[in-house]
DNA sequence: AAAAGTCTCAACCGCCGAGGA
DNA sequence: CTCCTCGGCGGTTGAGACTTT
């Protein structure tokens, strides 16, 4: 939406602003398929009139298939304080031990509410004159932040990837430690053997690296067989009647991680672009979007209303988070998508 | 019911460091 | 060793949603 300054660099005749579920849904498909080694030069083969660094971070804060959905946990929030009395404003730190979250998710969380929280309960905390134990987080916070921050914020790359590979000792390695001060160790991600305990998500997850214990850990991308369905409908192409499939069904009875037949493996496949269609407001596209885009107009139309989605564990899950929602769910996994 | 004020959050920006040529 | 490209980070912005008056 053309916020913040004018543009660094030339993108004339590029989009800008909100995104749109076409444009969603192609840079979906592209990643999907060829994964995303080279975002300079994604949208270009994706077909997308968007910079690279807008592709990245509109999968990364959007549409990556790991993240979570809804509010913050208390838990969560406990987290983030403490996280950030110990590193400050170091937001993809503090993400990193945030499954499911972003660190512009967090930062904006935080300042938001959480720094406001803050302030509050030092005021009390300084109202009351006695230091309690209880709240350890806040006991940092001051002296923390602002060393941490200014002593760190020499630029982004101290971290790299998220709890990446070469990284300074503090930040990354506070996220075994935090869990054994913290009693969100359930909701971090934490010593528990990667295998055995995947990201909460439906689908987990995409080419990411993730902090587990301060070990990098691959999560694995969900293999969509979407290509000729999806993009011929990016390409506005008449839709294929793909729907025939129930799309609350493909996790039903399975409950193993990866599925074994390629039947369920496409049913898998078009569950989750099912639902992520829905996520995106795709699904049962209202008659006024169409005609506001009318090359999706031949895809919706024949596809099944809108109050399927009722009920579905994935949608509540895009729509609320994967608490909410049935954790079991197939996995397709593509080796080749998995790395980076 | 309408207007004004406040809040939320997605998206943009510039900067920095890593890695390759 | 230097330069260039790229990915990633943290700060900032503003449109839209929501709440209050």
């Amino acid at each position: 939406m053309g916020r913040g300054r004018a543009p660094c660099c030339a993108k004339v005749g590029l989009n800008r602003g909100s995104w749109t579920p076409q444009e969603d849904m192609r840079l979906i498909a592209y990643i999907q398929k060829h994964g995303h080694t080279n975002w300079r030069a994604l949208p270009k083969q994706a077909g997308l009139l968007r910079c690279g660094k807008s592709c990245r971070l509109r999968w990364i804060n959007y549409l990556r298939p790991d993240l979570k959905r809804g509010n913050f946990t208390d838990e969560e929030e406990e987290a983030i304080i403490r996280l950030h009395g110990l590193l400050g404003n170091k937001w993809s730190k503090i993400a990193a031990c945030l499954p499911g979250r972003t660190d512009n998710e967090i930062k904006n969380v935080w300042n938001t509410h959480l720094k406001k929280k803050v302030a509050q309960r030092e005021k009390k905390k300084a109202g009351a004159g006695s230091g309690d134990a209880g709240t350890p987080a806040t006991a940092p916070l001051s002296s923390a932040t602002s060393s941490t921050t200014t002593h760190n914020s020499s630029g982004g790359s101290d971290s790299g990837d998220q709890c990446g590979t070469s990284r300074e000792p503090d930040a990354t390695d506070v996220c075994p430690l935090q869990l054994e001060d913290m009693d969100v160790s359930d909701m971090l991600v934490d010593g528990a053997p990667p295998a055995a305990q995947p990201m909460p998500s439906p689908s987990s997850s995409s080419s990411l690296t993730t902090c587990v214990g301060g070990v990098e850990e691959l999560i694995e991308l969900p293999v969509i067989d979407i290509e000729p369905e999806i993009w011929s409908i990016i390409d506005g192409e008449s839709a294929v009647a793909r729907h025939g499939g129930d799309a609350a069904a493909p996790c039903t009875g399975t409950g193993t991680a990866v599925s074994t037949s390629e039947a369920e493996e496409a049913a898998a496949n078009d569950w989750w672009l099912e639902n992520l269609e829905k996520e995106l407001g795709l699904w049962g596209y209202a008659e006024e979007d169409t005609q506001a885009h009318p090359d999706l107009l031949d895809h919706y139309t024949g596809l099944s209303p809108l109050c399927a989605l009722e009920g579905d564990p994935v949608s509540t899950y895009f729509q609320t988070g994967p608490a909410a929602a049935e954790p079991e769910l197939l996995v397709v996994v593509e080796p080749s998508a998995v790395l980076l």
